[in-house]
DNA sequence: GCACAGCCTGACGTCGCGTCAGGGTCAAGC
DNA sequence: GCTTGACCCTGACGCGACGTCAGGCTGTGC
């Protein structure tokens, strides 16, 4: 096929096969002697497939590595465009229902506060960091595992889950308070039971695995950000007890 | 509220906000002395709509004439937001049945056409055109009673209303090449003949609703475009026509 | 053989911000 | 009163994902 007709099979403009092919999302399996561009059956495969992840919002980069990744085969590439499509869908609903609740609340003559109506964008972000995590840990084990365990958490799991985490974090704030150093025994303890949570409730994560994790606090802005906001130096402090663990199990 | 602390509870960027501060999409009803961006409850108010329209996937230049349109009052706002959301719900379920019928198909070793898989597809464009459309038009009646109407119609019924309008298109054609006025029997005959089409095709269509059109043609780029594909200076020539078709029928 | 639709490759424009750079402001603590 | 550090300001450039010409080659139906 050329590609206007894929073009217009697709529903998408030519100049936008042209971009793929420019920065390599797609390029057409063939050309004729004149130049043309000649797209196989597997060429439209693969853009129904980038139309989908883009679809869902992942930028042209992200689909490329998504697509590209040897150890994804088509139906797994299905089942991932259907959970994100399902989160998708949850997301949807839960703004409706903001917005019938908003609805209502007009109706009946109250004014929602601020924080209320902006609760909805709060979720916003974190489906974003799902599909975010995916891309970052891809198809490691772990990621794997936890998404297999995980699948099976009911609300109470996650709210327990969630209760457990807010502990330990407590606990490290104290420490930190206290003016305990971040490779002292109790910051080290603390760091460990961090650990066995995350076994218990997400994946084996042995000490080495730990220690990658703690970098990662300091390092992604993200983790930093929470952390910092909880108290001043806590990633710093988190990260050093976590890998201060670490040796200590090593050694 | 100042800006950091808009933005953390919005959950957007201080740059997203200094942008629409910018364009005049929301900008402050306040300074301090010192020029810090003061934001009232009012301010808020307006950034929650413009963020759940952007969500929503429109331009942030419609949002502002969304926006700004006195004749829509809050209610009105919430109702249409509904309704989009509810249409994107639809969508998102849509592509949700199809991969699952994808899935399926893997899994009973079929392999769907191309056409079949980009199906879904074909259906995304016309959806944001709706949305546009409902947009402009949004509760008139002549919108509803065109849904009303459409929503019978069959594929046959769809070729037939297409070639009759693209008999029409060819009739101004000839005129406008012939070198006959836009406000010459010819062409206004041609024009009742258009006129009278939409009445029965879509909805009732009187000669100064159809006078409201033709001013269209010539100021929506989208139909300009559509009509000057078809012929230079096509757009204006039926804009013109119509018009004078409707003075005719008017005096 | 010629009109005309369709294809090609640059190259510049647009939208919605992200990301410095360079500099003022304000509350807290010394 | 002075510093420090978080927060604010205004440019100005960059980027992703195309849209939109411009200038030119290709392929087909009459």
């Amino acid at each position: 096929m050329n590609v206007g007709e894929v073009a217009s099979l697709a529903g998408v403009t030519v100049r936008t096969l042209h971009h793929y092919d420019r920065i390599g999302l797609l390029s057409p399996s063939g050309r004729t002697p004149a130049g043309y561009r000649r797209y196989s059956a597997a060429d439209l495969e693969r853009l129904h497939r980038v139309l989908l992840y883009r679809a869902l919002g992942f930028p042209l980069e992200e689909v490329a590595t998504l697509l590209d990744d040897p150890s994804a085969d088509p139906a797994e590439h299905l089942r991932r465009q259907h959970r994100l499509l399902r989160d998708r869908l949850e997301r949807t609903s839960a703004m409706v229902a903001a917005v019938e609740k908003e609805m209502e609340a007009r109706a009946m003559g109250i004014d929602l506060t601020p924080e209320e109506r902006f609760e909805v964008f709060g979720e916003q972000d974190p489906a974003q960091y799902e599909a975010e995590a995916e891309e970052r840990w891809g198809d490691t084990d772990a990621w794997k595992e936890s998404k297999r365990r995980t699948r099976g958490y009911s609300k109470e799991d996650w709210l327990r889950i969630k209760a457990e985490g807010e502990d330990v974090e407590r606990r490290f704030v104290s420490a930190l308070q206290a003016g305990a150093a971040a490779d002292s025994e109790q910051a080290m303890d603390i760091a460990e039971a961090h650990r066995q949570q995350i076994s218990r409730n997400f994946y084996d994560c042995p000490p080495e695995v730990h220690a990658g994790l703690g970098r990662m606090y300091v390092e992604d802005p993200r983790f930093t950000g929470h952390y910092e906001r909880v108290a001043p130096g806590l990633a710093e402090y988190v990260s050093a007890a976590v890998q201060a663990n670490a040796a200590r199990r090593a050694g």
